[in-house]
DNA sequence: GTTTAAATTAAACGATTGTTTAATTTTGCA
DNA sequence: TGCAAAATTAAACAATCGTTTAATTTAAAC
């Protein structure tokens, strides 16, 4: 891909996370990428290609940043991977501001079946990934709460939901710059969903 | 409102949940509703007066039906008016399946802040609500956690979860029927999130 | 039964949509 | 330098968008 392609990209997924898909057009985003709007159908073939083509892209960034955070070490405790896990995803994640919000509508609206398989991917990713960080600890019986699906759905919706429910938020917690907001997620926000799912998984009852 | 007035909003719904706001066009509307297109102008002014009718007409709703729970009762403990307050603000919300998504969505959109006043409104309503249920907990000291905004992320975050990713969830849980879905989320997720909540409470480290 | 207002319709409005065309410029290689 | 391929452009394409118009039908009030 070169410089171009990159330039309409970067500004295709900010425009899209700002004003949705439909919401956005190919003149929009020509202007904002200061190119000229043949040059998207030229580069990618037609709008949705370009959804897809940002998907891929960003979704590939995702996983080669996963990769390199190394979250398993034999000496750790289940619990230590569990944590690196989910600070590494929300870091991670959090390199792009609002992608995973864009990703989870765009990739969840049911007309727009086309683009499903990569984001069922990606889904299926993240979600083989936290099976795995969480085995040691069932194997072992120290975790006791043995149901993946909706600790991964309390994970990623409460990450989500600081996503989606930003201008809400930054209200209630006085908070005026989106990189306050952004280290308040990489830090307090990573904290509240450990300890959450960590007390979860430790309750014996 | 009469009869046509609310065909019109309960299909638009319905379409702006499969398609989004900008998805969907007046036209796909008027065929669904089977009235002549002028007829959404002539009724609500606009598509976006339209868009704010249905936020003010379901978020009504949903106050009245969750007034009617009468979820506080002094004979309850904070634990049982916490499980109350979870389980009958997953079955009023879930009376619309997918309507919370769609809230979510079009009420977070940046480039359309307009319909934001009453969507603010709706979440500082279940925000208020929720500190209301924890007060007791921690008043008498049996609650250990106290981060409402947190809390309230975790519980709201979860079942948004349940309705963004329904199509990788339903593959997972092998559910093909709708009502089986839905019966999932106000059983088993209802007690998912309960109880995730309650032992994050409890714990007294 | 007549009158007045409300409801409903088909048609047209100009603006914007995503995409394509055909012409021109730039680039890289022989 | 000359040439073919790639990149870039402005313009036009038909389709669709939300909205309005003006004419007609239906309903309600007197």
């Amino acid at each position: 891909m070169n410089e171009k392609q990159l330039e309409i990209i970067h500004h295709a997924e900010k425009l899209f996370v700002k004003s949705g898909f439909d919401g956005t057009s190919i003149r929009d985003i020509a202007k904002e990428a200061n190119v000229n709007i043949a040059m998207i159908s030229y580069y990618f073939g037609s709008k949705e290609k370009l959804l897809e083509a940002i998907f891929t892209y960003k979704i590939d960034l995702f996983y080669a940043k996963m990769e390199a955070g190394n979250i398993f070490t034999d000496a750790d405790s289940a619990l230590q991977t569990l944590e690196k896990y989910i600070k590494h995803f929300i870091k991670t994640m959090n390199i792009n501001p609002g992608l995973f919000q864009f990703l989870s509508i765009e990739g969840g609206i049911k007309k727009r079946l086309m683009v499903s398989p990569t984001f069922l991917k990606f889904k299926e990713y993240n979600f083989v990934l936290l099976k795995k960080v969480l085995e040691k600890g069932f194997n072992n019986g120290s975790f006791f709460y043995n149901d993946p699906i909706l600790i991964s759905a309390t994970i990623n919706g409460t990450f989500l939901n600081f996503q989606m429910n930003q201008v809400f938020l930054r209200q209630q917690l006085n908070i005026t710059s989106s990189e306050e907001y952004n280290n308040y997620i990489e830090n307090h926000l990573s904290n509240h969903i450990f300890k959450t799912i960590k007390v979860l998984l430790l309750n014996e009852e």
